[in-house]
DNA sequence: TTTGGCATACTAGTATACCAGTTATCTCGC
DNA sequence: GCGAGATAACTGGTATACTAGTATGCCAAA
C-alpha cells in the first residue's frame, strides 16, 4: 500500500512553459506521482484508489486528486466507476499487440526520417544515452535503465522533426511498459536492448533510412512481452 | 458568440458501456457539446471562453465545465492560461504537416491489414458510406459529408482489427479537420474525396494490400489543407 | 503627453459541503 | 441453515465558497 504511509509535503514549484511562466499546479503535480507510481508498479494493476484518501496522503483537497485521476483515465491508467469506485487499470492484453503495431508503424517512421536528417551532435547525443544504459545495465539497475531506454527513442523523435509523435507513443507505450516491468529483470535482456539501440544508432549515423527502420521494427518486435507466460505468473494484472 | 443565447438543457440519460451500465456525466456530455462546437469552427480559434459563463449557459456548476475544458485542453482544442483565461486554440499550423504523416503511418497499416481481413460484409459497408457520401457531395451537405468521412477511416480501422488506433486518429485528425472546414467547400474536392474512397474500397475488395496502401497514402496527401493560403485568408485562426 | 505604479476587477485553482448512486452487510422470514 | 430484502456505509459526481494569481485601466508624477 504506497500510498498508506505517504502524507508528503507537494512541493509546487514554478516552470517556464513556451515562453510563458507556467505555474506548476497541484493536479499536475499528482498527475506525476500517481503516473510514475502506476507506470513502475509501485501501485499494482487492480489496487483499489479513493480520491479521499490519496487527498489526505497528499495533504490537499479532493478537487485535484480527481483532476489526476480523470487525466490518468484518459490514459487507460486507472478506471472509474462511478459511485462505485477507482482502481488501477488491469494491463489489457489486447492492446498490446496494437500497441507494438502503432509502435512500428510511427518509430519506422520517425527513425526513417531521423535518418535523413541526424547530425554528429545528434549522433553524439545517442551515444551519450547508450553509454549510460550500458552501465545501468551492468549494474542492473533497472529503473534508470528504463529512463534512457525512453530517452533514446525520444531522441530519435526529435532528431525525426516530429516532436509531436513522441507524444502519442507515450501513452501507446506505457500499457507495453507495464508488461515490461514484470519480465525486464530476465537476465541478458537488458545487454541485448543496448546492443539493438547500437545498430539503430550506426544506421542513423550512416543515412541509412531502409536499415535504421528494419532495426527499429526488429527491436520492437523481440520487445514483446511474452503476455501468456506474465498472465499466468501474474493472473490479477491483466485482463 | 455562439453560447450567448444557448441556456439549453443538458439531457443526460444513460448508457451502456462495457457492459457495465455507466450513466452519462454531465462533464461529459459538455465536453461532446463543446468539442463538436469547435471542430464545426462555430467556436472559432481565438474565442475567449469563461468556466463561469459556459456553467451559466449550460445551466451547471463550474466543476463538470471545468473537467471537460482539461479535457480539451489535453486534446489541444483550448488553451488554459491559469488564472488568466481560457481561449479555444488556434490551429497550430506546425502540427499540420506532423498530423499528416501520423495519418500516413497508421492508417497505411491499418488499410494493409484491412485488406486481409475485409469479408464481404465488410465491403458492403463500406459501399453503403460511400453512397450516402456521395448523396452529400451532390447536396452540397459539408457537415454529413464529413461525418461520412470519419466513418469511412474508421469502419477501416474495425476491420483491421485494431480499433484502438482509430481513437488516436481522432485526436490527431481534430487540428486537420479544423483547417479542412475551412477549405472543403472547394467545388470539386467532395466528388474526389468519394473518387479515392472507391479506389480504396476497391483494393480492399481485391484483397491487394499494397494497393490499398498506396491509394490510402494518395488519399492522404491529397486532404492536405494549403496551410499558406488559409493563414493569409484567416490569420487569427492559425499560430 | 508619456510613463510608471497601484487599485480593481477579472480569471482559474483549490477547498469544502452536499447529493445520488452502488455495494456489502445484517436482519428477518422461511 | 439459508436466501431475500432492507439498510447503512461507502463511493464518486456536482454545487458552492474561497484563494490567489493576472490583466487592465486609471491616476499621478515626470
Amino acid at each position: 500500500m504506497p500510498q498508506a504511509s505517504e502524507t508528503e509535503v507537494l512541493v509546487v514549484s514554478s516552470q517556464a512553459i513556451g515562453g510563458r511562466l507556467r505555474r506548476v499546479t497541484t493536479a499536475g503535480a499528482i498527475y506525476e506521482r500517481l503516473h510514475a507510481n502506476i507506470v513502475s508498479l509501485r501501485m499494482p494493476p487492480g489496487m483499489a484508489l479513493q480520491e479521499k484518501r490519496i487527498a489526505d496522503d497528499f495533504g490537499v483537497s479532493r478537487t485535484p486528486v480527481r483532476e489526476a485521476l480523470l487525466r490518468l483515465s484518459e490514459g487507460g491508467l486507472v478506471d472509474i466507476y462511478p459511485q462505485s469506485g477507482t482502481v488501477v487499470s488491469r494491463v489489457p492484453v489486447s492492446a498490446i499487440p496494437e500497441a507494438v503495431v502503432v509502435r512500428k508503424a510511427l518509430e519506422g517512421t520517425t527513425v526513417e526520417a531521423a535518418a535523413l536528417l541526424a547530425t554528429a551532435a545528434d549522433i553524439a547525443r545517442l551515444d551519450a544515452i547508450i553509454a549510460r544504459q550500458r552501465s545501468h545495465a551492468a549494474t542492473g539497475n533497472a529503473s534508470s535503465f528504463h529512463e534512457e531506454d525512453e530517452s533514446f527513442h525520444e531522441a530519435i523523435a526529435q532528431i525525426s522533426g516530429y516532436p509531436g509523435i513522441w507524444v502519442i507513443l507515450k501513452t501507446v507505450k506505457v500499457q507495453i511498459d507495464r508488461a515490461r516491468r514484470l519480465t525486464l529483470p530476465v537476465l541478458g535482456r537488458m545487454d541485448n536492448v543496448v546492443h539493438e539501440h547500437m545498430i539503430i544508432r550506426d544506421a542513423l549515423a550512416a543515412h541509412d533510412a531502409t536499415a535504421a527502420r528494419d532495426a527499429m521494427i526488429h527491436h520492437l518486435s523481440a520487445v514483446i512481452p511474452d503476455v501468456d507466460e506474465l498472465r499466468s505468473r501474474y493472473p490479477d494484472y491483466f485482463c
